[in-house]
DNA sequence: GTAAGTACGTACCTCGAAGTAAGTAGGGGA
DNA sequence: TCCCCTACTTACTTCGAGGTACGTACTTAC
C-alpha cells in the first residue's frame, strides 16, 4: 500500500513527482532559463519587448519571443498592443503571473544573496 | 548615467539580470529539469540513490548522479556513504540545501495547487 | 540616402542536455 | 547457476534548446 492516493485525471491537484502529471510541463515552463528572469523582471512593472531585452542580460530576440509565448499561453503573461505605427507590444503578468513569481523572486534574491556561500562551497567541493 | 552602480567581482550581492554574474550559474543548477525534484525531494528527508530514483520518477540513473554531483558541488547537499558491502550512500541537504529548497517547496506546491487554473488558461489560449 | 529602432518571424546550424544501454564488483536469493 | 540488487561510470546516440543572421513594414533622425 501506497502512503499516497494517485489521483491521475482532472481532479485533485497534480504531483510534480509523477512523470506523467501535466505539472511537470508547468515546472520546466517557469523553470527554464529565461522565463525566470522574464517573470521576475516583469514583477518589477509593465515592459516593452525591447526594454526586456535589455533588462534581461544575455536573451536572443528569438528567445525571449519564445518564452514569452510561452509564459502567455500558460496564462502568466499578458500581452497588450498599442495601435500606433509602429504597434507598441507591452507585457504584464496576470493574476496567475504574480503567484509564481513571488516564489521566483524569494529563489532569485536568496540565490543573490547567499552567492558567497555557494562559491565558497564551489571552491571547496 | 545608468540608474544602476554595477559592482562586478566579488563585492556585495550578485546579480542575476547580468550575464556575466556568476548566479546565473547557480540559478541554472537549481532550476535544472532534474535538480528541483531532487532537492524538494531530499527536504522530506535523506534518501538512498535508489530510493531517490523511485521518488523522483523519470529520471535516469545517469542523470541522477550527474544532478547530485552538481548540487554537491554547489554545497545543497551532502553525501554520506556508509562502509558496509554493498557500500549504502545517503543523499541529504545541508543547510544552504534547506535554504534554496524552502523557496521550491512553496514553487511546487503552487504550481501542484493551481495547475488547474493554468490548465484553463492554456486551454483558452 | 543611410542608419537605427520597434517587434517580431523564419531559416539554418551547432552543441550540449538527456536518453539508452551496457559494464563493474560484491552479495543474497531462487 | 544465474540473475537481481546497489551505486554508480562509460560509451553511444539523438533531439531540441538556443544562437546567429536575415527579412519585414514603418518611422525618426542625421
Amino acid at each position: 500500500m501506497s502512503t499516497q492516493v494517485g489521483l491521475s485525471g482532472s481532479a485533485g491537484p497534480g504531483d510534480a513527482f509523477d512523470s506523467d502529471c501535466p505539472s511537470r510541463a508547468v515546472l520546466d515552463h517557469v523553470t527554464s532559463k529565461w522565463a525566470v528572469l522574464v517573470l521576475v523582471a516583469l514583477s518589477r512593472g509593465d515592459h516593452r519587448f525591447s526594454a526586456l531585452r535589455r533588462a534581461v542580460g544575455g536573451v536572443s530576440e528569438k528567445m525571449l519571443a519564445q518564452t514569452l509565448r510561452t509564459l502567455e499561453c500558460d496564462g502568466f503573461v499578458h500581452r497588450e498592443v498599442a495601435p500606433t505605427t509602429p504597434p507598441q507590444v507591452s507585457y504584464g503578468l496576470t493574476a496567475l503571473g504574480h503567484g509564481v513569481t513571488g516564489h521566483l523572486t524569494g529563489l532569485i534574491r536568496w540565490i543573490e544573496e547567499q552567492l558567497p556561500e555557494v562559491s565558497a562551497a564551489r571552491s571547496r567541493g
